[in-house]
DNA sequence: TTGTAGGCGTTATCAC
DNA sequence: GTGATAACGCCTACAA
């Protein structure tokens, strides 16, 4: 049915191995010969058997990438990123969504050891330990993306997003808009993205010699709710802040309908920044000035540094690095113009 | 490195064909030594190379999947449902992007082949031709998703939204409100969904006893400025409607938009409904109601419709025949309540 | 420059 | 029940 080398070298007069030589421009293959196999591979519609070829050569220049769900926004953008430079290097993609389900996620790790993958990319919030230890055996690199664990394997490396750095420039705008009390509303518990987020305000604050208010500093859940509660506390200090930068857009968004309720202006009462750009963010009432993350750029970058790991494999992994992508401020209306200073 | 089954041969003291036969269960070997290859497998730690097995099998349990981008939150939710059903049913997804470009689509098919896919499933919104063509030459079955093409190949088919039954019920809902003069603002010019839905629209008219009025079946785009130019039309007809069924979402959102203007309010003065349920439409005032497409639903009938054509593979492939899903109505605020007839 | 032979890890078809 | 042996389609020494 399918044409193979052999069918090509017998049309051809020749031995399957110079079909094989010629299709792969050897130069140990004369110039006219090669052309003519070429030719004749064309008119009968050979194709190539990779699986075949990924058998000898040991390679199957494919990587797995295992998600929660496609369904999520955030990790489709990763994908397309992932998908793109993949397919620009001539890889192709076996994609697992785990839905969350850990027993999802191993016969997942399972499948891509079985189908031969050169490396692996992992998207899910929260990788555990254990899924971890499976994933290292398959024995190929493990990239993962905006993962929370310590990583332990030799080929194991993380990239994600650099939250002190989105933490830093969203104060740092309102800093430089004029504000002076400027406050931070939480995420969910000391989650290690939200002390990041904090430490950029903090850092921020520091670069411009204003001092750091422990009671500026207000719980929130990383939800609506977070934001809405967290507004009477802010307003009830002895010297309310002019500007608030929080956790997410979620939080922003909690907020401001908070102060929309209690006739608080945003943004000249309050200027507000959040964190994450979520599509709403520019539809709302007034648009929220917010920190995106590149997620293509570290989808992109994840599958350049599985790829070169994949390359470098098992010599000068110290060469290697986690890697930190830093995100933009967008500027819409909640965080206002500049104010002059009281 | 990795261990093989010879690998595992060589330590029980037996030949690999019998290790082969253990590990499938193979009912022509002794239990008690199938038993012992099993524990024996698991300590050496040995992976099934599932390449070697597709070569010998002539099947690769893997499906490629082409879609134009993961960004877009339809195709996202299609995904979804596909890599359910496929991984239900033991089978990998290739995933491949073309981000509308033909040269991408070309490669990908290509680059499908060479992995010898089972299956592949297509959602792009135009499947060229010359594209179908290329795509056939495959071999293996072919499912397209909400394609707009004819499709040639025998083991070709398609699955795609139910227009006209979606046209029907939300004209249908709108009678059963008790209007009688209901429009329908057309999406880009004769495209095929846009005439299905109004199809829907009229069969709805029809079983109402209503007569056809084309007076008011205006032109739209499918963008919100269709929807905005069509309401003064509509409004300066002799016998204005007091309800309008839109091609999309879109389309509806501009009309609403465009009536907010005039101080004509939704839905009291004119209903509303839309088509696709974008997730913008449950956050706007008043929040429209629309037909869902039910996305992850097509995937999975996509998928098992490709695996039946696997399985099938050239016998009885008149068993298949293209399918439509129905959507369904979700009730908001735009259609309104009952009002009495005049 | 070309052909021969071996092997990648399986499954399948024979004998025994 | 089990073990040789031959595929599957390809690449790659080695020999010619």
């Amino acid at each position: 049915m399918t044409v193979s080398i052999k069918d090509i070298a017998r049309v051809a007069g020749v031995s399957h191995s110079t079909v094989s030589r010629a299709l792969s421009n050897s130069s140990l293959v004369n110039a006219d010969t090669r052309d003519r196999i070429k030719k004749l591979a064309a008119e009968m519609g050979y194709s190539p058997h990779f699986l075949a070829r990924s058998l000898v050569m040991g390679r199957t220049r494919s990587i797995g990438l295992v998600i929660t769900t496609i369904t999520d926004p955030f990790i489709a953008e990763v994908v397309q990123g992932i998908e793109d430079a993949a397919q620009y290097h001539g890889y192709t993609v076996v994609l697992c969504s785990s839905r969350s389900e850990s027993s999802r996620e191993m016969t997942a790790v399972d499948t891509l050891r079985s189908k031969r993958v050169d490396g692996v990319i992992v998207t899910s919030s929260r990788v555990g330990a254990l899924y971890l230890e499976h994933l290292e055996r398959i024995g190929v690199p493990v990239v993962l993306i905006n993962n929370h664990n310590e990583q332990s394997g030799p080929y194991t490396f993380s990239i994600g997003v650099d939250n002190e750095h989105g933490g830093y420039i969203a104060t740092q705008h309102l800093i430089e808009l004029g504000h002076r009390r400027i406050a931070y509303i939480t995420g969910p518990a000391s989650h290690s993205d939200d002390l990041a987020r904090l430490s950029g305000y903090r850092k921020a604050l520091d670069a411009a010699n204003i001092p750091f208010n422990p009671s500026l500093v207000l719980p929130g859940t990383g939800r609506t709710g977070g934001g809405e509660r967290a507004l009477p506390l802010l307003m009830n200090n002895e010297t309310p802040p002019t500007a608030a930068f929080c956790y997410n857009d979620m939080t922003a968004i909690g907020l401001m309908q908070a102060a929309a309720a209690m006739n608080i202006t945003v943004p000249d009462d309050l200027a507000v920044v959040g964190f994450d750009d979520i599509p709403f963010a520019s539809y709302i009432k007034p648009s929220l000035t917010t920190v995106v993350q590149l997620k293509a750029e570290m989808g992109l970058q994840a599958t350049e540094m599985v790829l070169d790991l994949i390359e470098a494999k098992a010599e000068n992994m110290n060469d290697f690095e986690n890697r930190f992508i830093q995100g933009e401020l967008i500027v819409r209306e909640s965080s206002g113009s500049y104010i002059k200073q009281e």
